[in-house]
DNA sequence: GCAATTTACGAAAAGGTTTTCGTAGTTTTT
DNA sequence: AAAAACTACGAAAACCTTTTCGTAAATTGC
């Protein structure tokens, strides 16, 4: 079974390639009747034009590119699923990529979609890429580049991220309004802006209402997992007991490793101890007591990404001046019965 | 910023362009001497070759697609996870579609594969799919079409799944020779083969053990989520009282819905009730009681898919005769406290 | 020193589509 | 009736790579 090309058609129906290309496109230079003709028999042969025929003379590949740290976090997934679903909408494939919070192997990834000719790029950076001449480079192809989530600020190009800084913020503020006085931080790995930010945010909250920042309540929990945030918790009470209010945590997983000593501790949540995630995982909902966190809406930033990405691919092919977009996605705070 | 071709390397070199192809391509017809002047220049220029040219001269893509029909389970995320490792270590993309379960779609997208020119494909199936005519496109195209987990059996071609009779009637063994007699099952949707597979387990392993079946036990959880498990176990109790046992669940997911009734109900597991799930999702081992499950180890089911892709993919281009295999991957009982 | 071989390269075609430009043949205008 | 305009098509180039085949020039063999 091998596929129908133009030349097949044209020397069926004894025209020429070039007639009947333009039939199929509609071009003004063909007859009515050699046009129905020649769709008759294209819609019979069930014809599709060649992908990397039209590629190579288009310049085009109707494919964009996009890479993560890791597929397997809900947080990206979603983003994943708004992307894939947006991107089918238009038509267009997504190769997809993960870069395993690996800066070498991102660099590699990002000349392999550069290579294979995508039309566009979307990137959420690994915790480790310090280094961004391979973002350059993309934008000296001239190649649309949307960075979101984990973003490099510097790197000329269109953005989507959320406020970490003001989420957590609030999220603090809340639990000051709340009665709260004496929050432990459980903070995520040193680098990654993300998880300064939110640290910055917390920090932030502290000063503005007149609390000492003190440094013995913030807990690194690197892999940000459970056993992270169980091992923190479990610090927390050796160290201060439960002198301690409430518990911010870098994200849900690890808050919920916190929750988890709390109840073996039989530590009551939230009236010895009020604990408020970051992500609003879909599991919050679900464990005991259910978890406070901070709604990111993952696929709104999905869609928003991919979204400014086309718009940047539109302005491109119209030959415009492309304009970088910052976008800002809102977050909330979802209150549930751990604080 | 534009691509180099070969052309450019031929003029400045005064050469032709099948002189440097050759060159770039190890041929003994070019002089060592030739060879080292071209691989300088294209270094030094960073020469790429024009994939959409690669491709169509070749007829193949160096892409491999794959449609699952969601991407946000932690299953298939994990599938994913592993098929890109695989692919990116042998240099081949992956276009990743998602069906959102819908067959319609999951036919525009074999289409669309197919029309892009991928070299091979790998599928699990959307529960709504009951004609297999875009399957059987696939096999008279000629591209090596691997099915995994939710595949078609009558469908001549390579397959992945795990044995969900075996897992399931192991899982109910183990709960029998633990003393439980009157076992509920929470079964997923009618229709896709695992569930039926499933349930077939469930009644296989009361019936040798000589445990008369009692369908008003099987509870019905269409969408196999936490509400569904939840409102289960409200009738079950309902129905029942604490007189069962024990219950098995299509899924982790719906097994943490009874277990959340259970709790808040105040019914001991595995004291009054034990309970069993399936799929050994990771939040499994992180709710209290920790629930026991059936390991289905998605990581080892993406990386054997693949792997018999990539098999047949190869067999294909040296013009061997493509023999389709058929496996099993095996599955583990995971203890924990829920019996 | 001539024939046979080897070396090192280039021309050209093929892969399929798209678009520009040229041109017969027809119709309209003056 | 000649000039202008229009209609409907085809030739050919371009996109870039790969590979087959042909052939000068250099080398080897006798």
């Amino acid at each position: 079974m091998t596929k129908t090309t133009l030349k097949e058609i044209a020397d069926i129906l004894d025209l020429s390639i070039s007639t009947v290309s333009k039939a199929l496109k509609g071009y003004p230079d063909v007859s009515q009747q050699t046009k129905k003709r020649v769709l008759e028999l294209t819609e019979s042969l069930s014809y599709t034009p060649n992908t990397f025929a039209q590629s190579l003379r288009s310049r085009t590949s109707k494919t964009i590119g996009v890479i993560i740290p890791a597929m397997v976090h809900y947080f990206f997934s979603n983003i994943i699923d708004a992307i894939l679903r947006e991107a089918e909408s238009r038509d267009y494939m997504v190769i997809l990529m993960q870069s395993n919070e690996d800066a070498q192997l991102e660099k590699k990834q990002v000349d392999l979609l550069l290579k294979k000719g995508v039309d566009g790029i979307l990137m959420s950076l690994s915790n480790k890429t310090h280094n961004f001449e391979h973002l350059q480079k993309i934008i000296d192809y001239n190649i649309p580049l949307v960075l979101f989530d984990k973003i490099a600020k510097l790197v000329p190009c269109s953005k989507v991220t959320i406020d970490d800084i003001k989420a957590s913020y609030d999220a603090v503020q809340f639990l000051i309004n709340k009665g709260h006085q004496r929050i432990a931080y459980f903070r995520g790995d040193l680098n990654p802006q993300n998880s300064i930010d939110r640290f910055l945010g917390y920090k932030k909250a502290l000063e503005d209402n007149d609390i000492a920042f003190d440094p013995s309540l913030v807990y690194l929990c690197p892999d940000a997992d459970f056993k992270d945030g169980y091992t923190a918790a479990e610090k927390l009470i050796n160290d201060h007991g439960t002198s301690i209010d409430a518990v911010h945590s870098i994200t849900d997983l690890t808050a919920i490793g916190a929750i988890n000593y709390f109840n073996k501790k039989n530590i009551r949540i939230p009236e010895d101890i009020a604990v408020l995630g970051f992500s609003n995982w879909f599991m919050s909902s679900i464990i005991t007591p259910t978890l406070s966190s901070v709604e990111q809406n993952a696929g709104k930033m999905g869609e928003e990404s991919i979204r400014i990405l086309f718009d940047e691919m539109d302005s491109k092919q119209k030959g415009m001046t492309i304009k970088h977009q910052k976008i800002v996605i809102d977050t909330q705070l979802v209150l549930r019965n751990s604080c």
